[in-house]
DNA sequence: TTCTGACCACTGCAAGCGCAGTGCTTTAGC
DNA sequence: GCTAAAGCACTGCGCTTGCAGTGGTCAGAA
């Protein structure tokens, strides 16, 4: 097993566009070696298996899809208010729309973590706490809304994502602006 | 091309099962035949290609996921309130949940759609055609909410629906009834 | 009998994997 | 600064797997 981390990094970003553009039926160790413009071979030497491969594709795309914390910091110098919920939102999406390789892979790898329960367990373990955390910050932070609604804002951010990949026809029919704002103003309204 | 409809049921039913368990990965025209258990060759005799077995299955799915017409008559002789929105999105839910492979295959399908072309247009004009129809039913039939409303109910119950097939240990922390009832409150409330 | 679909066997093809072997580069030890 | 050793990059090959497609036979219905 190789230890270039720089190389490996390479790898795994070439593999996260292989499985972007071909999908996981077209991720072969073949297909990276090629898509990285290294010699075939290489990514044998980096991969023990389809699994192994799979987990690590993976972390590099949490790596990859994580905010930028300099960002953050600024971004939350504002007011707690739902504004500031919407531009955080927003910055979701551009972040999303930005590296929309990663996102695609990530669906594969969803997916494919439905029938491989290593990946699952991975996987499964990764979102959870991800989805804990973003709600600890949340109320942390002191931005309005109940556990409920940001846990609402999750989802709808989630479908919103999902239709915005794999079927733009749809969130295209909507200003993106005025779909997160009133997500957020309605769904963190306080309950009646 | 042979043209026996149960015969040509039965492959899209057990392609659908192939892509539920294997993924698109696993599909393949021998799989069919044997996961229908029919003789080897058989699928070829239905599908030109690829692409045509696919536009297939996802007509096919379509077909299974429709909700009984008999069952949603019966559902809208209630009054025209939240009550009956949040029952709908259950029964919705129940739906997807009973029919599981259907489900992962349209996840499958979505994101087989975003490299072929053909497909992308087809399940594209389906969805956008649902996506239509759903928002003009809920306003034609006196349901509370506006438009931007009921199309941020259609991305939230998306993003549930798909950490539900795919991660359920995140929607499993929340009690679906609750999640549905608050959301739906929430989101269809009147702007302020 | 004729037509349609079911069934089956065979061929040919393509791709990928894993491995082994070679040569280069870097590091460590002295 | 020299030498030895280890690690890594690169290359090619053999093997296996698995699929698609074709053509031909058989059975049943019209």
């Amino acid at each position: 097993m190789r230890q270039n981390p720089a190389r490996r990094t390479a790898l795994l970003d070439a593999a996260i566009d292989v499985l972007a553009r071909d999908g996981s039926r077209g991720l072969t160790l073949r297909a990276i070696d090629a898509a990285a413009s290294v010699p075939t071979g290489t990514a044998t030497n980096y991969f023990r298996d389809r699994d192994d491969l799979l987990g690590q594709v993976m972390r590099r795309t949490r790596e990859r899809l994580a905010p930028d914390p300099a960002v953050v910091e600024r971004t939350m110098r504002a007011p707690r208010d739902a504004k500031l919920v919407a531009e955080l939102m927003r910055q979701l999406v551009d972040r999303m729309r930005a590296d929309r390789a990663s996102n695609l892979a990530m669906l594969e790898l969803r997916l494919e973590a439905t029938r491989r329960a290593a990946l699952g367990d991975e996987l499964g373990g990764f979102l959870t706490a991800e989805h804990t955390e973003l709600i600890d910050f949340h109320l942390g932070a002191g931005l309005p809304g109940d556990r409920i609604g940001v846990a609402l804002l999750y989802f709808a951010m989630s479908g919103l994502l999902l239709d915005d990949l794999t079927l733009p026809a749809i969130p295209d029919q909507y200003r993106t602006d005025e779909l997160v704002a009133t997500l957020v103003a309605r769904v963190l309204s306080a309950p009646r």
